[in-house]
DNA sequence: GCCGGTACCGGAGGTCCCTCCGGTCGAGCC
DNA sequence: GGCTCGACCGGAGGGACCTCCGGTACCGGC
C-alpha cells in the first residue's frame, strides 16, 4: 500500500499531517498513562485538538493506536530475546522473556486489549508480518538453540509458544502468583518428554 | 441473592417478569443462532418485544444473557466430566475433555465473548463460584484419579487448568489444527516430569 | 370485586465507536 | 508571489451500550 521501498519519489507527507500524528500520539500516551477515566478515543481526539476523523484516518482502529504508543517498549521486549539467549542456557533465556512479556502485559494499560487483537487474533495486516509474527520471530532462536542442546523439544512453532503464552496471560488481572504458576506450565510444556 | 435455599416464603415472582425473562432469553437464541447480523442487544429487546430497561435488569451484563443461554451446553460439558473418567483413563479422558471445551467454545457464537469475561476474568458472582469454579469442579476429579495412578501431575490446580486452556483457546478463531496442536501442549504440560 | 403497595416496566438520554463526505489549505510549479 | 489540485481536515450522524427514574399494573388482603 504504501511506498517505502518503490525506488521513485517517496511522496513527503504534508507538515500539518505529521504534526497531527504526533499530537495524537502525545495524547493517547497520556490517556494511557493517566489511569482513572476509561480510555476514549474522542476524549484523545479532543485533547490532540483535532477531530475524530483524523484520528481514525491515522489509527483504524484503537489497538493500533494503542500499539503505536507502546511501539518503543514491543521493540525492546523483541531486542531483549538475543541478550537473554547471549546469557542464559535457552530454557532460563525463555522463561525469562516470557515473564517479562508478562510484565509488559500487566503493567501497561490497553496493551493487554491491543495484544488480544493484534497477537491473538488472525493478523491480515502487513507491517512486519504483523505483531504475532514479529514476536514470534524474537523466540525463535530461543527455541531453536534449545532444540540442539536438547533443553527444549525442537517440534514446537515459535507462534504456538506465543498464542499459548499470551493466551494464558490474557485473562488474568493482577495475580502474580497464578501468573507465575501459568508461565510455569507453559515452559513445562516445552521440556522435552 | 436469590432465595431458594431459605426454608421461609421464596416470594414468587411476578408472573408478567417470568413472561418477559423467558421471551428474553428466546429471542437472544434466536439471535445467537442467526449467524449473520451482529448480536445486539437493543435488538434482542425489541424481538422480545420488551424495554431495554428489562433486558438489562435480567440480565446486567452481556455475557450473562449469553450464558444464560447456553447454560444447558455447559451442564452437559460439566456432567461429561464424569463419563469420560468413567470409560477413559485419566489422561484421556483430560484430553477429550479440553477437545470438548474447545468445541463449545469454538461452536457457540458468542460462548467465547462469554467466557472471556466469565472464566477468564476474576469472579465476584457467588452463584455456583462463578463460571470458573464450575468447570474446575468438573475437571477436578479427573486431575485426581491422574495423580493417584501417576499418569498426571499432582501439583496444578484445577483452576489453572481450565484458565490456562480456556486462554489458549480463546482467541483462535477457526484453525482447527492449532487448536490442536495447542491443546496438545496443554495435556504436555500436565504430564509429570 | 376492589384497593394499596411495590415489584417491575420502558424508553429517554449520555457516551462511545466508527464512517463518510463537503470543504480547506499546504506543497510544488510557474 | 500566485495558482492549482489533491491530500488532508473536521464533525455530523447512525448505531450500540448502559443508567436512571417516573409511571404502571400485578399480587395479596379485605
Amino acid at each position: 500500500m504504501t511506498d517505502e521501498t518503490s525506488s521513485a519519489a517517496p511522496r513527503r507527507r504534508r507538515a500539518d499531517a505529521e504534526r497531527n500524528r504526533q499530537a495524537l500520539l502525545e495524547a493517547a500516551r497520556a490517556a494511557l498513562a493517566d489511569g482513572a477515566a476509561p480510555f476514549s478515543l474522542e476524549a484523545v481526539a479532543r485533547a490532540a485538538g483535532v477531530g475524530i476523523g483524523t484520528l481514525y484516518r491515522n489509527f483504524p482502529t484503537k489497538e493500533s493506536l494503542v500499539a503505536a504508543v507502546y511501539e518503543a517498549q514491543v521493540t525492546e521486549l523483541i531486542d531483549e530475546a538475543g541478550r537473554l539467549l547471549d546469557r542464559l542456557p535457552p530454557g532460563e533465556a525463555l522463561g525469562e522473556w516470557l515473564r517479562r512479556f508478562a510484565h509488559l502485559a500487566a503493567t501497561k494499560r490497553g496493551m493487554l486489549d491491543a495484544l488480544r487483537r493484534g497477537v491473538l487474533e488472525s493478523v491480515q495486516q502487513d507491517d512486519v508480518a504483523g505483531r504475532r509474527g514479529r514476536l514470534a520471530a524474537a523466540i525463535a532462536p530461543i527455541l531453536d538453540a534449545g532444540a540442539r542442546d536438547g533443553s527444549l523439544r525442537g517440534d514446537v512453532q515459535a507462534e504456538d509458544v506465543v498464542v499459548l503464552a499470551a493466551g494464558a496471560l490474557m485473562p488474568v488481572e493482577v495475580d502474580a502468583a497464578r501468573v507465575e504458576r501459568l508461565l510455569g506450565l507453559v515452559t513445562d510444556a516445552l521440556r522435552p518428554a
